[in-house]
RNA sequence: GGGCGAGUAGCUCAGUUGGUUAGAGCAGAGCGCUCAUAACGCUUUGGUCGCAGGUUCGAGUCCUGCCUCGCCUACCA
């Protein structure tokens, strides 16, 4: 038994998020989450939602409410839309937590004890109607070099250059338009991200067996022109972790918080202390500090490449500056970007599908199964509403849906709602067994390597499998000479739906527990060990009752509506 | 501009350290089955492996150049 640390990126609070955030790092992490605790390993899987910065305040401000209530309620939401596409958090807490704030606060403090922070007197943008400072990319203005006219400060996305604000012409602040823009001096903490390159280097050089998509990003922050840049940790919000050391007040920052990348990530540690005090528990220090069993833990990290630099440079940055035994991340898994019919997801212009609008018009476990199934991790990955269908319906309706369908009604129907008790296998069903060993066996090998578009493809495999076997095996037409034999092969059959609700468990869990409350099936599921020697695991007792269509098929004209009409504004 | 990745069947992709006739799923065609959500099974048609050179007994795989596409480039999280 090992112990496995596992925590998807946090989703960001200012809305609900889009079917890319989801298979970017909550949706793969649950199937790994899930895929280790059937294996027997203790696991910890922990998310929290990431509520600083100033699209969390605008958002709130938009929707006229206290920045504080908003978060709260946006939490809730998210939490819930996460159990409705049954993400199997161990604790899902909030980086506004007291947890996180004081270990933010603690971080500082030892950064600064250990000389990996500085003060810097920097200008930056000052809107007087909008009361706030403006980050770059809100302060819209023409682009000096192309002239177009809604360039955004950091970057002009008509000519891709990358801009200072003060380059702009005639800047204006994105928020309310205001033209009374003023630059302020104003004092930052920057973490000496610098100092620490060496040791980051030596550090992510070991990692030989982390996805190119992840080395490739952070080598290139390390090495890119004069290599890696120091970052303004602090920002002049209100609403965040305030500047604080050794529990005092910072002088000079006593308007200032934490900037969200800085305290983000130790949200991780803060949210599996929130998990130990509800809990009555000290683990958490097991779990994160070396000295005291977190040596032992073997901790993956799950995200979408945006985050990459942050996981791989900036927050391990803070754990060396620390000079304290904090676990740092084993295995980073990163992913692509998930396009929507050919362009990108935009909440702005209500393109693409949504977590609370995907659970209304389709189960979760439809969803799962086609992000899974094409999680983008080798590349982006454009989800179209004709793949959606065709995959669904090909994969979970015919192939998996309507073997338990046929099995099922064919049973009930002959032989009445016990599963037959006649277990005298022969070679048929010996060769079935062989043929899903080897594929079982492919199956394990990806999914701990976490693969998960081949997992997906060998599971399909074997439900192929069922088919192919009730095919050779015809019950049907034996049933007619031989009652006893038709009976084997039919009993031979529900072992099989029993094997597949048990291993397809990480990928479609709710489908898998409709099954086996169907056919009473107990429910604690247990990961086989291979397969030849499980050949029949039923009891003589269970009952079936006859299920609903377990995949109803997606047809044309809905295909059509909802490709209509999510097709942005 | 720089960096990274990709280009393989109509579509989506797999091809381990270079080794016989290049694979899968979907789509197409034919046959079979009738338990089943007109579902399933079997057979089968599709490929100058982006282009041009080179190394090698042998290249989808290695090297060079070129073309096309995607992503990243630090204040969006």
């Amino acid at each position: 038994m090992k112990k496995i640390l596992i925590t998807s990126a946090l989703p960001y609070i200012n809305g609900i998020k889009h079917l890319g955030n989801l298979i970017g790092s909550q949706l793969p992490a649950d199937v790994y989450a899930r895929y280790m605790r059937a294996k027997g390993n203790k696991v910890l899987f922990i998310c929290a939602t990431d509520e600083h910065g100033t699209p969390a305040e605008l958002a709130a401000i938009d929707k006229k409410e206290t920045v504080e209530n908003f978060c709260e309620n946006m939490w809730n939401t998210q939490k819930k839309i996460a159990d409705g596409f049954f993400i199997s958090f161990d604790y899902f807490g909030r980086s506004s937590s007291k947890q996180n704030h004081e270990l933010t606060q603690h971080f500082a403090s030892k950064l600064w004890e250990n000389g990996y922070l500085e003060e810097v007197n920097e200008k930056q943008f000052f809107s007087i109607e909008d009361n706030r400072y403006l980050p770059d990319r809100y302060i819209t203005g023409t682009c000096p070099s192309c002239g177009y006219e809604k360039a955004r400060g950091d970057q002009c996305e008509n000519c891709t250059k990358q801009l200072q604000p003060t380059d702009l012409i005639d800047p204006s602040s994105t928020i309310s338009g205001s033209k009374k823009l003023e630059i302020r001096q104003t004092k930052h903490l920057y973490l000496k991200q610098s100092k620490l390159k060496k040791k980051l280097n030596d550090w992510i050089s070991k990692k030989d067996n982390w996805p190119i998509l992840t080395k490739s990003i952070a080598k290139k922050w390390l090495h890119d022109e004069e290599g890696l840049k120091d970052r303004g940790i602090t920002r002049d919000l209100s609403w965040g972790v305030k500047v604080a050391n050794s529990g005092k007040p910072w002088k000079g920052f006593e308007n200032k918080v934490f900037y969200v990348w800085f305290d983000a990530p130790i949200a991780y540690i803060a949210a599996t202390k929130e998990w130990s005090e509800k809990n009555f528990n000290k683990e958490w220090k097991n779990w994160w500090i070396t000295d005291q069993g977190a040596d032992k833990v073997y901790y993956v990290q799950f995200m979408a490449k945006d985050n990459i630099p942050f996981h791989t440079l900036s927050f391990p940055a803070t754990i060396f500056g620390s000079r304290e035994n904090w676990k740092l991340v084993d295995y980073i898994k990163g992913f692509n970007w998930l396009l929507y019919e050919g362009g990108k997801f935009s909440t702005s212009e209500k393109r693409g599908i949504f977590m609370d609008v995907a659970l209304k018009i389709f189960p979760a476990d439809y969803w799962r199964w086609w992000l899974l199934s094409n999680a983008p991790e080798n590349s982006d990955t454009n989800f179209t509403w004709d793949s959606f269908q065709n995959t669904i319906n090909k994969d979970l309706a015919d192939v998996l849906g309507n073997f338990i369908t046929r099995v099922t009604k064919f049973s009930f129907a002959k032989f009445g709602s016990k599963i037959p008790s006649n277990n005298v296998y022969g070679d048929l069903e010996t060769k079935t067994i062989n043929e899903l060993d080897k594929l079982y066996e492919r199956y394990n090998n990806f999914l701990s390597k976490i693969e998960i578009r081949k997992a997906s493809q060998e599971l399909r495999n074997m439900w192929v499998v069922g088919n192919e076997y009730l095919q050779k095996a015809q019950p049907w037409s034996i049933l007619k000479k031989d009652e006893d034999k038709a009976k084997i092969i039919t009993r031979f059959s529900f072992h099989l739906i029993n094997l597949y609700s048990l291993i397809s468990e990480p990928f479609i869990p709710d489908t898998c527990q409709k099954i086996r409350n169907h056919f009473g099936l107990p429910k604690k599921s247990e990961w086989p060990e291979g397969l030849k020697n499980s050949f029949d695991n039923l009891t003589n007792k269970n009952d079936i009752s006859l299920p609903d269509i377990l995949f109803p098929k997606i047809t044309d004209s809905e295909k059509e509506i909802f490709q209509d009409k999510y097709s942005g504004s």
